[in-house]
DNA sequence: GCCGTTTTCGGCCCGACTGTTTTCAGTCG
């Protein structure tokens, strides 16, 4: 996956709301959103092949993309920029709040970003301004409460890219990442990277196109802000002393706290630069070296968080947690028969190269309105795919469903229908509001469907966008576990669903898991490996994990044999 | 602005919900 895709598609998208922020029409403004997602979720690199040849990509979109990759940018998007401030745009990311609202706003008050518009309606300036009740003051207010917790943290999966970009432009003798990105937290707030190498190493940092600012440098560490906004530090470590250093900053600093107190007790020191007995090192090259010294197992970074896991790494108890290696299939992803943009074939011919041993089609169901599916087109999707089958003999192609919950629990299809997928995946997609009860309850019903198998997304959060939804999940995790539901771990990163302490805390009722990638692209494909992050922070193993397991066991589980 | 023809125009994912309105605009998925 090219970084010239994401970074091209960011554009268009920031280009698509101020086209329609500036009164655009509303089909264009929608080539601009579907170009946008096509070149994010294109397979190759648009900066090396001709960026016409991505569906949905015609001569115009295509002569920006080019002079975007020019010169990071194209003049119709700067001349939006003028006409509409950068912190307008951010107004539409206040929930209930879109492109006419935050204009109109904007116009009429001078309004150009959430803090302004907070303080406007504390001072009472939107009163009497038409369509702004008393509700909409109420729920704008909660809007920006929201989007002021979510804070400047990114998601995962965007400040793994910016840091595989980073390492690969450093020429190090060894370099790594470590923080809360090595410990795969769901969202990232900096990015801490180590290296070892010569001094002219942070020169060369300095230099790079992804630096927008140098908050500070010495010849140790230097600390950049990206042109995305997220802090990155780049420490420069002695050889010797690499384990002991990608132990101390990976943390957390609660983990680190509890060892660094057992060795207070033998008399030790541990540091960055290592593991000492007065001036004697004990241990400082390897992460495994300390902590073997510490007279404990060496424990998995996304484990390190104080839970537990240092008293039972001294006893030998920590359990193997699941590696992405251990997945044997996806079963929820989606293709361009809704609202994936790749076909069938392709996604399929990806995920034999992936090397599964079964895949999952999982597309959208006709309670979705907008997703056009009928019973007739599935039906056809799944000839599709057993003639497919043919051409994959070491690849069990599975033909499945991402149900709607209904308010009530019930989902679009009647069991009859159910009965013919392999299987059946079933989610919330909107009415995020109900109340606590009702939401338990909605889950427990859908949990209850004998023709449900997994539960997809179970809070439906997008962070930085919609909070989880309110549930009383340990009697949601109960009725999972009784009815033999899986809960998936929606391994796409601004999702990352179920959370990782929801995950834990569902094994502790005997709940099963399913890590999917909820792929609408090729490229997403590729996300699993986040889901399994989550996993691990969970701690969960293989037992926990129905899609680690051989095809037999997995159908007896979908009561498919 | 894209696309696929009924091949250079006309359609484009469509329905529900919310808060405001008194018949609907805006937002969302």
């Amino acid at each position: 996956m090219g970084r010239a895709n994401d970074d091209a598609a960011a554009a268009l998208e920031e280009y698509a709301d101020l086209f329609a922020m500036s009164g655009g029409d509303a089909f264009r403004v929608r080539s601009y959103q579907k170009a946008a997602k096509a070149i994010a979720g294109y397979p190759g690199d648009i900066s090396r092949v001709n960026v016409r040849e991505v569906p949905g990509v015609g001569e115009a979109i295509a002569k920006k993309v080019e002079e975007f990759l020019q010169r990071g940018s194209f003049h119709q998007l700067d001349d939006l920029r003028i006409q509409v401030p950068e912190g307008v745009r951010r107004l539409t990311r206040v929930a209930t709040l879109g492109p006419k609202k935050a204009v109109f706003l904007y116009r009429e008050l001078g309004i150009d970003s959430p803090e302004a518009l907070a303080e406007a309606i504390r001072e009472g300036r939107l009163a009497g301004l038409k369509g702004f009740g008393a509700k909409t003051e109420e729920n704008l207010l909660k809007g920006i409460e929201q989007l002021q917790q979510a804070g400047e943290r990114v998601h995962l999966g965007v400040a793994m890219d910016v840091a595989e970009q980073i390492i690969a432009s450093l020429p190090a003798e060894k370099i790594a990442y470590a923080g809360s990105l090595r410990r795969m937290k769901d969202t990232i707030g900096d990015i801490d990277i180590l290296a070892v190498g010569p001094e002219t190493l942070m020169e060369e940092f300095k230099r790079q196109p992804y630096v927008a600012e140098v908050i500070a440098s010495g010849n140790l560490k230097t600390s950049i802000r990206t042109t995305r906004g997220l802090q990155v530090d780049l420490r420069l470590v002695p050889a010797e002393s690499w384990g002991a250093a990608m132990q101390y900053f990976t943390g957390s600093k609660e983990h680190n706290v509890l060892l660094r107190e057992m060795c207070v007790k033998r008399g030790w020191k541990l540091s960055e630069y290592g593991l000492f007995e007065g001036e004697t090192v004990i241990a400082s090259k390897t992460e495994e070296e300390i902590y073997a010294a510490l007279g404990m197992q060496w424990v998995p970074p996304e484990m390190r968080e104080d839970g537990g896991e240092v008293r039972a790494a001294l006893r030998g108890e920590l359990p193997e947690p699941v590696t992405l290696g251990d997945l044997k299939g996806d079963l929820h992803t989606h293709t361009n028969l809704t609202d994936g943009i790749a076909t069938l074939e392709e996604m399929v011919e990806a995920a034999a190269g992936r090397g599964y041993a079964y895949y999952a089609v999982t597309d959208h169901a006709p309670n979705l309105f907008m997703q056009r599916m009928t019973h007739e087109k599935m039906l056809e999707q799944r000839a599709r795919l057993h003639r497919l089958q043919d051409e994959y003999p070491h690849m069990r192609l599975l033909h499945g469903t991402e149900l709607n919950i209904a308010p009530d629990g019930t989902v679009d299809w009647p069991a009859e229908i159910l009965q013919g997928f392999d299987i059946c995946v079933a989610s919330v997609h909107s009415h995020f509001t109900q109340s606590r009860d009702e939401m338990t309850r909605r889950f427990i019903t859908a949990c209850e469907n004998p023709d449900v198998h997994v539960i997809g997304h179970p809070t439906t959060r997008k962070i930085g966008k919609r909070p989880p939804v309110d549930a009383d999940w340990e009697a949601v995790f109960a009725a999972a576990a009784r009815t033999n539901t899986a809960l998936e771990i929606d391994a796409y990163p601004d999702r990352a669903d179920l959370p990782p302490d929801l995950a834990r805390l569902a094994r502790h009722h005997g709940v099963k898991f399913s890590i999917d990638s909820d792929s609408h692209a090729v490229p997403h494909l590729d996300n699993m490996r986040f889901g399994v992050g989550i996993a691990r922070r969970a701690w969960l193993t293989t037992d926990d994990v129905i899609n680690t397991w051989p095809l037999d066991r997995l159908l007896t589980f979908l009561g498919r044999t």
